[in-house]
RNA sequence: GGAGAGGUGGCAGAGUGGUUGAAUGCGGCACCCUGCUAAGGUGUUAUUCCGUUUAUUCGGGAUCGAGGGUUCGAAUCCCUCCCUCUCCGCCA
């Protein structure tokens, strides 16, 4: 959500900004700023009248002011209904509007993504190379058919090493963010309500990719950082309590509504998946601190993988709605040739906080602290690239060193 | 799932229709007093919106779990929902 008062004030800059990520035709600032004109005429109409009344009800009145106030309520009424419904328009066409883009952001859509960072390099292969899910298959690791039986498509199994490895995974991360004292693990509900899916900006856009309940009151998770970003809704922390950081582990459901590309088969795109997420309330001055820490920490978990990827600067268009700026780090896939994400790096600033209504108490104030997330990292990309990345000719796949503590030593996945 | 009780300011806890945005206590902050400490005294201490001014101030609105309703007037009465507690039931 953004500050309608920075935007009255600021209405060409703002314009000009939101331009780098949406296009002039579904952008109307001048509506939203009459609407906003509207809402305050009203309600200066309306307190006007509210204060009439409540000078005329301290204390008992006579007849013929209670016959003037009877009168009063039904205009008071009636400005009610009126602003109620500009209020309704003008919230939906604000809340809509996305954030503003950094500075540093460039206009556009994914064409104009710039690679910011490479990690080591595309491995040769002097034998065929297979691709995830064979290998996946072939060892024995996850098992598509039967999850398909009992769940349908896009679901899978990990099994025997398989899972092992997954676990091992999870592990490597969350030993990596213990050994950051100042972050905090939650492991939080999988399940929220509609109002918390809004503010973490989810809703309405996400809508369809979300999993609900049959009475349409709860949705599964479709990244912890939903239940991250809402856990400390409404409150005024403390100044000296920040930055607050935490990492979370959730499995995540989403739709994914359509087919699958088969260049999307496997477990690249499913509808669980697990994966452990950070995130910081910051005071505004340090929030860009904040972004720089959270990259170099999910770079270091994919580095510690010797697996190799690009660290992508998102351009404004890229960017979901709700995010000043976004960095994804991508892992290669030989099989399929490109790059996909495992760990997106985005700062909110203020935007989540304001629908959250997230503040702390400073010297001069409350203010609405900024939030950040990152993956770190989600494991269904990261599973994949090690088995492609890590193939062996005499097709096995070499465990990464830093998991094979996690897998009782050791060193291959074989059949 | 059934029955009952309850949700008030940072906390505890009054308040059942009319200067109650809310007594009182604790806590916090400021100042004062007393050799030190302990104690004591005085004052102050919610959030948000609109307008005004813009170091600041002032005027007004809203908020006692949330949303509706009744009334000239609601923390107080009614309805719906959410949450907490107690008892019973269920529990792959």
């Amino acid at each position: 959500m953004l500050d309608i008062k920075f935007v009255r004030e600021n209405k060409k800059e703002v314009e000009t900004a939101l331009l780098k990520r949406m296009e002039k035709k579904n952008l109307d600032l001048d509506k939203i700023l009459k609407l906003d004109d509207q809402r305050r005429e009203i309600l200066a109409k309306l307190e006007d009248l509210q204060a009439q009344r409540n000078k005329a009800s301290k204390t008992k009145p006579d007849a013929e002011t209670i016959k003037q106030m009877k009168a009063l309520g039904t205009d008071i009424k009636k400005l009610e209904t009126e602003l109620k419904k500009v209020e309704l328009e003008y919230n939906e066409k604000l809340s809509a509007l996305p954030n503003i883009p950094h500075d540093d952001v460039v206009a556009g859509g994914k064409e104009n993504n710039k690679i910011s960072n490479t990690y080591g390099e595309q491995p040769k292969f002097d034998f065929k190379a297979k691709d995830h899910v064979e290998l996946a298959t072939t060892l024995g690791l996850i098992d598509y058919k039967r999850a398909a039986k009992m769940s349908g498509a896009g679901f899978w199994a990990y099994t025997g090493d398989g899972a092992l490895l997954e676990w091992a995974l999870l592990n490597y991360f969350i030993d990596f963010h213990r050994s950051h004292p100042e972050y905090s693990f939650m492991i939080p509900p999988y399940m929220l309500n509609e109002q918390s899916a809004f503010i973490s900006g989810h809703l309405p856009k996400f809508k369809e990719d979300l999993f609900w309940t049959e009475d349409d009151k709860l949705c599964l998770n479709a990244t912890s950082e939903m239940m991250l970003g809402n856990y400390h809704a409404g409150e005024i922390l403390d100044e000296k309590d920040l930055p607050k950081k935490y990492y979370a582990f959730s499995t995540c459901f989403r739709r994914e509504a359509g087919a699958y590309r088969t260049e999307e088969r496997g477990m690249i795109r499913g509808h669980q998946f697990n994966k452990i997420e950070m995130f910081h309330f910051t005071k505004p001055e340090n929030s860009w601190t904040a972004f720089d820490e959270l990259l170099a920490y999910a770079e270091d978990l994919v580095k510690g993988l010797d697996l190799h990827f690009n660290t992508v600067q998102l351009a404004a268009g890229d960017c979901s709605a709700a995010m000043a700026k976004t960095v994804d780090i991508e892992v290669w896939i030989p099989s399929m040739k490109v790059y996909k994400e495992v760990s997106s790096v985005s700062n909110a600033l203020d935007y989540q906080a304001r629908r959250g209504n997230v503040r702390f108490k400073g010297a001069d104030g409350n203010n609405f602290v900024h939030t950040l997330n990152a993956s770190g990292l989600a494991t269904s990309r990261v599973f994949p690239a090690i088995l492609e990345q890590y193939q062996q000719a005499d097709g096995t796949v070499a465990i990464p060193e830093v998991l094979q503590k996690y897998m009782a030593g050791k060193k291959f996945l074989t059949k």
